[in-house]
This record gives C-alpha cells, sequence and structure tokens, in this order.
DNA sequence: GAAATAGTTAAGTAAACGCTTCAGTGTTGG
DNA sequence: CCAACACTGAAGCGTTTACTTAACTATTTC
C-alpha cells in the first residue's frame, strides 16, 4: 500500500513545500494540534489546514479529533517509504560504482 | 553546502515530480544521456532538458558536455543529504515514542 | 559542405498551487 | 445560554509549473 506509486508521489509531492517540511519537523518532536502546528507560521489558520490535509491524504500524517481539537502524529510507516525509495536508488548507483572498480582493479 | 536549507528545498522540489523522479530511477542505474533520459517518457525532449535543469539545479544530477551529447549522473551526495533529512524526523519520533515506553514500563 | 543529430532557448498557455478572506460548524467554559 | 475557541469550507486571486511549438546552435557523418 505504501509502496504503490501515487502515494509515493503524494509524500513527495508533500515534502517539497517547506511549509509542509516545517510541520512534518515539528511533528517528529511530538503530537500537535493544527493551532500549535500554525504557530511558528507565517499564514492564516486556513491555509494551515490545506496544508494538513494533504499531509494526511499522502499517509505522512494521522490526525484524530477529539472534540474541537484535532490532534496530529507523524505516520513514521510513510516517512520511512519515501525514505526507501531514496536509498534504494542511491544504493543502485553506489553498487555499481563498486562493481565498476572491482573490475578496473582486476586488470 | 548540501544542508542548506535553500538546496533543500530545491531537492525536494526536484524529486516531486513524476517525471524527474523516473530520470532520477533511470539514472540510479547508470549515466545517460539527454536523449537516452527521454526516450521512455511522453513528452516532448524540450521538456525533458526543462527537468534535467531543474535536477541539476537541485545538485541530484550532475551533467557533462562532450561534443553534442550531454551526458547525465546522479549525485548520490545529495540523495543522501534528502534521505539524511527524513531520516532524522523518522528517527526522532520513534526515540520519543522509546521514552515514553520506558516511561510506562517503569510504573 | 550538406544533411542528420543532439541539444538549447524563448514564448505562450492551461492547469495546479499557495495563499487570502469570509462565512460557517461544532465544542466548551463561565 | 452565550461567548470564546478550534477548526472547516468555499470562493477568489496572483504566481508558479509543466508542458507545447518553433526557431536556433553546435557537432558529426557522409
Amino acid at each position: 500500500m505504501l509502496h504503490d506509486p501515487a502515494q509515493l508521489d503524494l509524500m513527495f509531492q508533500a515534502l517539497a513545500d517547506p511549509a509542509r517540511r516545517q510541520m512534518v519537523d515539528r511533528l517528529s518532536r511530538g503530537p500537535a494540534s493544527v493551532s500549535q502546528l500554525a504557530e511558528p507560521l507565517a499564514m492564516s489558520l486556513s491555509a494551515v489546514v490545506q496544508h494538513l490535509n494533504l499531509l494526511e491524504a499522502s499517509g505522512l500524517v494521522r490526525t484524530r479529533k477529539v472534540g474541537r481539537v484535532r490532534t496530529c502524529q507523524i505516520e513514521p510507516k510513510a516517512l520511512r517509504a519515501a525514505e526507501h525509495w531514496i536509498n534504494e536508488r542511491r544504493l543502485s548507483w553506489e553498487r555499481r560504482l563498486d562493481r565498476l572498480g572491482d573490475f578496473l582493479a582486476e586488470g
């Protein structure tokens, strides 16, 4: 589910925006309400909610509403999926370089 | 240089587009010319060049022109920087969960 | 040196994005 | 019950993005 390309697409798109990365950064230190997420950002609460909805649609953040406050959490599994995508490509490249090195050393 | 927030911004922005990720994926298997990068993509060569310029500006890809062909390579250091950003946030969250578990286990 | 190749650049366009404001909804405290 | 609180949703607006086409440059090849 997490490795499906559409979800990956949403995740990388979500991470592309500085405000959303700042929100993820804040959430990495612990859960927060929408207002708490909004506090350090120089934009309206409404804008923050829109960013939050994207983050949630991407799977990077899970939220839960109790009473009138929506509490937000990071979803580490989703972060790991994005991490993994990058890691695989980098390793693929580095392994290729290693093989090339071995080949040249054999000469 | 690589951890400067502006560069990180460019990297995540570059990775946000499916076509550009496909190009990175292709390059993870070895160097390629612009035309080779373009071949599997359903868009004009011109569009591919524009994507490539973004990838290069972000630091994710390095290119070098010899004669009339521009050869492209992945820059693993840049991939690692993006990977690292995500990894730090995920670990921060997971460490927090661990401490919480320890605290509850102590009771 | 003419034609094919490989890429570049500029201009234009439609759609997506990131925001704003404003008018709500549901929740809680006094 | 009513005011403050914590969001939510829709409409609108200027900017950026992802393309396109077309005209161009520089290099090979024949």
